[in-house]
DNA sequence: TATTGTTATACTCTATAACTATA
DNA sequence: TATAGTTATAGAGTATAACAATA
């Protein structure tokens, strides 16, 4: 357990990230609002998966998600196919079109972060790659303490879906 | 300049931080939405300045720092004085119950922090720390270009370590 | 004419609650 | 009864544009 004074400054840096936020979300095209990127990136990283899964993921609750896909499956970039052992439940695919649009989002996005952190090395954007997500994990494991299998804080491999 | 597939995981990563900020807005109290608390952190930490200085460190439109500063201030957390040297600016100042209501604010998130953090060192926290400040100001150096004065990215005193 | 700040408008993000369909 | 998902409603964040007051 660190010190408060060091929390206060971690707590004012995790609202200067919204610096960082708004910058890219400024460069978004109109039609895709940055809840979509999100849909988009998470179908493609984990491949197929539930509504309830993507919330679970988002950290958002379901009814916010279920807005979000309405949005991406309106413009044929995902499909909710049925799920033939709960006829409740959607399947949320990526569609080709949802990875062709999310290869150019990717480019965008990358692009800007090769102009901002220009003077970055590898070595840097990998550590900090790093820390993100072991700070994303440590809120979801206070989130969800449920299946107790060992964690893999995710960095840079995690090869996951096969289908992109 | 880092690979392509680096900055790919790092914008998936800085997705995952919308996690931790939806976490730690949930625990703040009705009357204090995130964009108040923003304002009351800079003008603690920077000091009295004028509407414009606010809007170029929260990184949004003047329009939307009206906003944020007229709830704060309708609420007595600030006060917006007439600024001597120029009739059209106003110099926002933290009041004593400004101050007090941060005050509990900052408890309140920092032991939201300890909870979720509780297996982090203090060498863990800076680090974060440390690249989050610097994430930030590289966003900033793009955006303004103008100050080509010396930065102090961080209040935390440093290791020197930043590979760059 | 340019700058500082406010207000009106529109759109997105989010949570809660009510609802449907299925388990 | 409980769960998966949708929709209605309300409140907050944000940008653009129009505006007022001052420089």
């Amino acid at each position: 357990m660190a010190e408060q004074v060091l929390y206060k400054e971690l707590m004012r840096q995790l609202g200067a990230v919204g610096v960082v936020r708004r910058d890219l979300a400024r460069i978004l095209p109109p039609e895709v609002p940055s809840g979509s990127v999100d849909v988009l990136v998470l179908l493609s990283h984990h491949g197929d998966m539930r509504m309830s899964r993507l919330a679970e993921l988002l950290a958002v609750d379901m009814s916010v998600t279920s807005r979000h896909v309405s949005h991406v499956a309106d413009r044929g970039w995902i499909e909710r196919c049925a799920d033939p052992e709960d006829k409740r439940s959607r399947i949320l695919r990526l569609t080709p079109a949802g990875e062709e649009k999310l290869t150019e989002l990717s480019q965008r996005t990358t692009d800007r972060l090769v102009e901002r952190l220009a003077d970055w090395s590898d070595d840097d954007v990998r550590q900090l790659t790093r820390l993100l997500s072991r700070l994303r994990a440590s809120f979801d494991d206070c989130r969800a303490p449920k299946s107790a299998g060992p964690r893999t804080h995710s960095v840079i491999p995690e090869p996951a879906n096969t289908t992109s």
